[in-house]
DNA sequence: TCGCAAATGCAAAAGATTCTCATTTCAATA
DNA sequence: TATTGAAATGAGAATCTTTTGCATTTGCGA
């Protein structure tokens, strides 16, 4: 994930763009908000305005370069494309959130769809629990 | 669903909240936000807030009365909850949902959550596509 | 019927995201 | 390499959704 990726996705390869994309290769949480994404920018240095750092990352989920998610509620997190697809499995208690892939969901999605008529473009499964430590 | 349903969850039977329950019975759309519940009730020349329509429905939430659903993006929507568990299939053009119910998925969710450590509290699966009308 | 906690309405506030527009920057090309 | 126009940016205002504070009203038990 590079300047490369950036122009593929037919973008000019700007400062705050690359910036953006390395903070979140870098970051230890998969998962962050365009306020998450602006602090790291300021902790760094960079002189990017907020409403950049959202104009970017809708951008960068056109291009297909990072997913959005609406976990519980309020705002959106965007999440590196790392190519392949997961699933995510939330603790309800303390936030945190794994992932898994399960084929035979998958394919019963495609099934569904099909049935119903639809051309699947996308899907999100979220189940939600309470994580080992926090019972 | 009735007044009853409202005294069970320990909430005062209100106006309000008597009003917003029939708003969602009688709704020809099953997914409602809460300015759509709101402009409902001024058509029924009904004077309450918008406050408390969102109030009221986070309460119904609280007491499982309504599920919140957080579709493509923004706004909340809110739907009652008649029984039974159900995933949906959306329509991205049109908006349009539908809605399914699939034991195997459901199964293979409860698996993962074990596998996981996690105690399944609940989980939303939304299948994105163009539906037959739209395509 | 009375009284009080719960509920409400309104307006203000808060939080998230988008928009406007003047200025800057990338990148194609002369 | 300098030029140049389109694309991108920053800053703040605007918008949209949702929450909160508070004075007033309303259910409902005694």
């Amino acid at each position: 994930m590079e300047s490369a990726d950036i122009k593929k996705a037919g973008l000019k390869v700007t400062l705050p763009r690359i910036k953006i994309l390395e903070i979140m290769e870098n970051s230890d949480t998969r998962h962050l908000s365009a306020e998450d994404v602006y602090k790291h920018l300021l902790e760094e240095g960079e002189e990017v305005g907020l409403a950049t750092v959202y104009r970017v990352l809708t951008q960068f989920e056109t291009a297909g370069l990072v997913t959005r998610h609406h976990f519980d509620e309020g705002h959106s997190v965007f999440e590196l494309n790392h190519g392949s697809h997961h699933d995510h499995i939330v603790c309800v208690k303390c936030g945190k959130v794994e992932e898994f892939v399960d084929e035979v969901i998958e394919q019963r999605q495609k099934d569904i769809a099909v049935k119903a008529g639809f051309q699947i473009t996308d899907h999100c499964l979220y189940i939600y629990g309470v994580c080992e430590v926090c019972q």
